[in-house]
DNA sequence: AATGAATGAGGGTTCATTCAT
DNA sequence: AATGAATGAACCCTCATTCAT
């Protein structure tokens, strides 16, 4: 009688199967991996993997919930929640980011490929990624909100108004810097995307004043 | 002795199976498509629908060339070329971009989504994918150039800075229209969604002139 | 009301397809010819040759008869007949059946196949080919047998064990004309074959006296 | 760790699914026989027939290399290799091909109808036929050639000539063999085909020495 | 607990045959 | 009489899932 649990699992097993489950459904999309090849890959047999996963769909939802944790995890907002101004928090959270991505590319690839899929996937899992890929921007705006209450904004310009402009802005800077990676494979760490990064700074200073002469 | 067509294909059951194709793999993706269910829809035999496209992969490229034939004849671009400021125009062309969206929803879905598959798709799609879907952001910049040329920028603002920027807020906002139109599914005209059009012109008052109060 | 027939069937038309049809079996076999091809090469259609013929199967049936029938019809067994001796009878009979080769050979392999294929092709087709390619040898040997009537043969030699030697030397000596005209595919007339097929006099003078040195 | 396998096929059932695939393809040819049915008759599912072979061209290329190996094996060449003369030596050659076929008659048909069904085949196939179907004449022409050599031919026949038509013979009564063994299926042993072998002797005797009396 | 051999439903594709025009 | 568009049974092959060992 095992102290641990009543299934016993092997926890290293466990760890292998959700690796190599990240690594071929990040790579490949749920419907082009073949659960054969995760087992392969963990080095256990295909039994073992529905035996500790039920299903092909399940291991997907369980790869997908750890991935999410993992972020969730280790996502130290602190880091540039106590950023000065406005520009340099947008900055050190866009960084933060792709720091994120490039520590944990198949996790990253994995989420945005779910969230991309949508409803081409099984039903259980199309609904679990449309109620967790929500909260993510409510917690960013929760931390702006302070910063832009200090800020004295233009007459009719709300709050809201530039948190959601600040959003598309880092989003479309975002794709710029996934293009540069995405021509550069060989960039693993942050170090490299620090200089890309910092001219987010110029476009953010464009949007605080404005682009037209003021005459 | 006809002069018109040598393949002979019944011109309304072609439309038919293009259509239930069109709907079947906006719906579905390609992958969770079946041929007989298309067939079904259409109310035409599996093997007509092979007569006519040889193949499920080939009728899915068909598929996405008519989608795109579709958007490219009816797209007429003056409705905002001659705009008069660079709002107006931005505007105009979201208005237009949302309308093709409401007059064509699922060439719209299906086109977003053969792009967003990318490599999960068998090769060919992906290449044809690829090859098509760039010119569409080179022509917006060709109409913008001039009236952002127009327009007097503040030293240290590129033009090319200002037009990347505009396509920033206006994917962002583009997909807060998206949003609107996913809860609201019972609109179909472009006429319901002109007001939160117009909220554009919002948002690009602020970006010309900046968000902060101007001291 | 037409004078020649009841099911006034185009002469030409009904042509046409056993030309085409023979063309193809005898060029792909059974399986792998397909009724839409024999129809396009006939200039007909698909439902014109289903009408003329029933079935692919009664087709072929129908190919098979006619090509027996060409030969039957042609076979003009005087030529070598009234040969003076046996070894110029067997020749000639050898020569006027490559002659035919020569002139029919789409014919000539259609039968060869039908007959090799045997049981692998629809029971009735089996059938017919079974029943049909026996009489052959029967009407050589009855022409044969006069001659070796005239022969003096060996004691202990019967008539029937040369007919049949015969037969062999020159079904082995066939062969190796096959093997030839398979290597010289531009030859198309008897006049080319000459040469090789009077070789097979030799091996005939050989069969008469024994190869073994008489003491 | 087991030293043996690393595929972990059931012999059992790769014997009883080759057997199978050797009774059906002999039976019905490649194009007639249907996987689902060698599956259905080796009591395993189609599946596992496709997990062992991958594709019905690549299993009946196996059944044909088995059947090949099954016969190289066990040929012992020297059962009639040291016989006496020249007729001993072909009749032991033909009674042991005989025994062959009845000992193997569905490999014996299977190899024969591959031969013969040449280019119907798909191309993998009628390589591998084309590429191994050789050798096996020339073997038996190196076996004749010594007794042949010791031999005193009559002047103007050469060894070629005399070893050739010697294949001619046998291949001739080899046919009237195949006919007596299509009349009398229930033969299943050499010893019923002794007395019509010996009858080869007769035969070869006359081909020695002649059939026209000696003047 | 772990294996991986075995299963079989399901999907794409072919082609002889039918039938409305 | 003639057409050829339309049909659908039949076939090969894949892969998630099961289960005996």
């Amino acid at each position: 009688m095992s102290t641990t649990s009543r299934l016993a699992r092997d926890p290293e097993k466990e760890a292998r199967i959700l690796m190599a489950a990240l690594t071929e459904f990040s790579e490949h999309g749920y419907r082009k991996t073949h659960v054969e090849e995760i087992a392969d890959q963990a080095e256990v047999s295909k039994g073992l993997v529905f035996k500790y996963y039920q299903s092909k769909e399940n291991l997907y939802l369980t790869t997908l919930k750890s991935a999410t944790q993992k972020f969730m995890a280790i996502a130290d907002y602190n880091i540039w929640q106590d950023s000065e101004d406005l520009v340099a928090m947008v900055v050190n959270a866009t960084r933060y980011k792709i720091s994120l991505q490039l520590k944990f590319p198949r996790e990253f690839k994995l989420l945005l490929n779910a969230f991309v899929q949508g409803s081409q996937l099984p039903k259980a899992i199309g609904d679990y990624v449309n109620t967790t890929f929500i909260s993510n921007t409510d917690l960013q705006k929760k931390m702006l909100t302070p910063v832009l209450q200090r800020s004295k904004l233009k007459p009719g310009v709300s709050i809201d108004d530039v948190y959601e402009m600040i959003r598309w802005i880092e989003n479309g800077y975002y794709g710029r810097i996934q293009e540069y990676l995405g021509t550069h494979p060989e960039i693993t760490s942050i170090e490299d995307m620090n200089e890309i990064i910092e001219q987010l700074t110029k476009y953010f200073e464009i949007f605080e004043h404005g682009f037209m002469a003021s005459n």
